[in-house]
RNA sequence: GGAGGGAUGCCCGAGUGGCUAAAGGGGACGGGCUGUAAACCCGUUGGCUAUGCCUACGUUGGUUCGAAUCCAACUCCCUCCA
């Protein structure tokens, strides 16, 4: 690992952040020097970000508290277009108002990770759709395109993809790095922005922004981005089961984000305490010692931890507490996700598989019928073997509700009011 | 505008008249082993008021006792030519 000077490279490098930097002494000076001003850009392509654009956040948050000024660029503009870098198809396009709505929601994200105001170190949040929508056709073209090379642009990898497999490829999508890169330009000369970060796959949109910065201001830009956050088996971070893992506790409640992160591969914790906690790093090296069994402690520190930045610290206890009370005592936590269910229809009787589909553990009555085949259901923690079994009121213990479980894992409160 | 190729289940992909709710793979889910891990092994994978019924191979019609498969028109996509 390179000794650096300054607090940020040397916080970025020590956490594993670093993948590729255009120009480590460079940039090193720079964050010496004086306050550094970077920006990570967001697609509005969903309602909330997920797991994998946490890295990206966490190393704003690391700037920040290394002294530096982060700029949050929603893509209001740049989504109107659509990043062609990794997708070998285009996707749909969205229209304005379905982006505007995502750029509103994914905000709000941001206000836990990062300190926003007025004030030098202060976050900023700006939308490229202010700077983009205003530009005009023909003098765009004369000031900025002809600094783009085609011959060059076709040597991309976001480009290569889709010409090496023969799928389209608009010519939309072709301007996307084109806009990315004077989007740099752009903040750099609104607010003396000099880099800009990422993952590894915006590495080519971020050079070629430093290479127009470079040539119409002579300014001196850098990169840095950091390794596409694959699991040690190599899966896409951030996918599950039921979709992406979401940030956005609308989309994906804090219990189910801690069991994500609690369910973390072995060898993946060390990595992961690092990049998403801010557990100090000795600490870190002591919890990756740990050895079979012992390792679930540190898990769970990770995801106690991992919780609490996005969904508070006092939501990420009671994940820890819920899931104590439920995996190692093997009881029943009031905590679990619970559904409330019409209690008067619950006197009439109804049916096992009914109650595994109202409890959003299986999205059809075939699909619960099966589980119950499988021998994977469970009503209050007995294996269920009867298809045809009626739950009725004297099924609820523990305050009254009912426990369903889907495999060892899932589990639901069902609640009749 | 011309010539050719294509559209199949969550995804990829086989299937060219009945044996097809549709091979195979991936993914996902469940079980086993374990530590709420990985790897591995096994099972499941359209829906329903279920020994039956309904829906489904781009859309709409047609041929046929019978169509994912044959025919026609249409829609969308790709490649080459202009």
């Amino acid at each position: 690992m390179t000794e650096f000077k300054s607090n940020f490279l040397n916080l970025m490098s020590s956490r594993g952040y670093i993948h590729q930097c255009s120009d480590e002494a460079g940039l090193d000076a720079a964050a010496t020097d004086g306050i550094v001003t970077a920006y990570i850009g967001y697609d509005c392509t969903a309602k909330s970000l997920h797991v994998g654009n946490l890295i990206s956040i966490m190393m704003l948050r690391k700037l920040q508290q290394a002294g530096g000024k982060p700029i949050v660029l929603m893509g209001g503009g740049t989504t109107k277009v659509g990043d062609p870098s990794g997708k070998d198809e285009s996707r749909q396009l969205l229209t304005e108002d379905d982006i505007e709505a995502n750029k509103k929601s994914i905000q709000k994200v941001f206000e836990k990770f990062l300190t926003f105001g007025d004030g030098p170190t202060d976050a900023i949040m700006l939308d490229n759709d202010v700077w983009l929508s205003e530009l005009n056709y023909i003098s765009f073209l004369r000031d900025y395109g002809r600094h783009f090379s085609v011959n060059r642009m076709l040597s991309f990898d976001s480009v290569k993809l889709r010409l090496d497999r023969e799928q389209p490829l608009s010519f939309l999508e072709f301007n996307y790095m084109i806009l990315q890169a004077y989007d740099f330009l752009e903040l750099y000369r609104r607010h003396g922005c000099t880099l800009q970060m990422g993952g590894s796959d915006q590495w080519g949109n971020i050079i070629n922004g430093i290479e127009l910065g470079r040539r119409t201001d002579q300014a001196q830009l850098y990169a840095l981005t950091t390794e596409l956050l694959t699991t040690s088996s190599g899966a896409k971070m951030g996918k599950t089961a039921q979709g992406a893992v979401w940030l956005d506790a609308d989309m994906l409640s804090a219990w189910e984000y801690w069991q994500f992160w609690r369910n973390t591969e072995d060898s993946d914790v060390g990595r992961f305490l690092k990049l998403f906690t801010e557990c100090p790093l000795d600490e870190v090296a002591r919890l990756e010692q740990l050895e079979g069994a012992e390792l679930n402690e540190a898990k769970k520190i990770l995801a106690t931890q991992a919780t609490a930045l996005v969904h508070g610290e006092e939501a990420a206890q009671d994940c820890l507490k819920t899931a104590t009370e439920t995996f190692e005592a093997g009881g029943t936590s009031q905590n679990l996700p619970t559904i409330d269910m019409s209690a008067e229809s619950l006197k009439m009787g109804i049916g096992i598989l009914e109650a595994f589909v109202m409890a959003g553990l299986a999205s059809s009555n075939s699909e619960a019928r099966r589980l119950v085949q499988g021998g994977g259901a469970k009503l209050n923690d007995a294996t269920v073997s009867d298809i045809k079994l009626q739950i009725t009121p004297e099924h609820a213990v523990n305050d009254g509700t009912i426990k369903l479980s889907s495999g060892k894992k899932k589990h639901v409160l069902l609640k009749p009011v």
